[in-house]
DNA sequence: ATCAATGTGTACCAAAAAGGTATACATTAA
DNA sequence: TTAATGTATACCTTTTTGGTACACATTGAT
């Protein structure tokens, strides 16, 4: 039950594209985030397709962030590297999950279902303005989830 | 972001424990759970070693649920196939997330903590008798997650 | 026009985790 | 004593994760 250790660089690439702001070399985003230009490319690549960061191709190019980091959630990025977020299998498609009974009669379907829900929504409260704020404090975070 | 099947079905299991009461073989879990009996044999193994479920040796032996169900979570029981419920690794390990800040200082990591926190707290919210009790309804259970 | 500095696309790889099976063995009720 | 069970251990295959390699396309500077 974890997000990938990919999707948690993205949202580290994406704190460092916020804090330096403009374009940025993926060597230098990889530097930052501690993770090889390699690997950072191939995340970067994922965002730029999700349209979470702007390429910029050829010499002097790089990457910018393409969202407000106001606005650009945790979840989005998440979603963009692992796919939709999903806390149980039977969640993620239209079968029913046991022999005996349809979905909407499995209770335990309708459980995990709710709190699937609670968290898609606190990791979507979570925003890289947040994090990269300094006048957001630690408390401040802990509030904002629900 | 996922629990493991191994993990869903050890809940079934106990559902189906419950259903029936008393001692059950594992020809007959397995059936009831609809999985192969090698496999549920591993999974009650675990539940076994966790104090989940008692087991019988010996000819006419099986198991039942060591725990009284309405106090019996699906907390632990994910936690007694899955090990403990971290959605981020950085939540694992005491070392720091980063090289630039200590975990204390890293907004990412607090954010992650208070969602775990509170996805661990809706899985603990969630007990067997609740899904066993046809008293209880589909609206109950969404009601109990917060 | 050329070249060096960049991003792109594709393919590949190794390690770990997930999901499951096999088999020899120990225990127990009848 | 034996058949019906659970126990322990080892093994296996597939998928996912986490990455690497390399040829190629694009672009700014000269």
């Amino acid at each position: 039950m974890r997000i990938t250790q990919e999707a948690d660089y993205a949202i580290r690439i994406c704190i460092v594209l916020d804090l330096l702001g403009g374009k940025v070399g993926a060597t230098e985003i990889a530097d930052k985030a501690c993770i090889t230009q390699q690997f950072a490319l191939k995340i970067l690549r994922k965002l730029a397709g999700e349209g979470i960061v702007r390429s910029y191709k050829g010499a002097y190019g790089g990457y910018e962030l393409a969202r407000d980091a106001k606005t650009l959630t945790a979840l989005e990025i998440i979603e963009a590297i692992d796919g939709k977020v999903y806390i149980n299998k039977c969640l993620s498609c239209d079968a029913d999950c046991s022999r005996n009974q349809r979905k909407s009669d499995c209770k335990m379907h309708i459980a995990f279902g709710a709190i699937n829900k609670k968290l898609v929504d606190n990791l979507s409260r979570i925003n890289i303005g947040l994090l990269t704020n300094d006048e957001v404090c630690a408390a401040d975070v802990v509030e904002i989830i629900k």
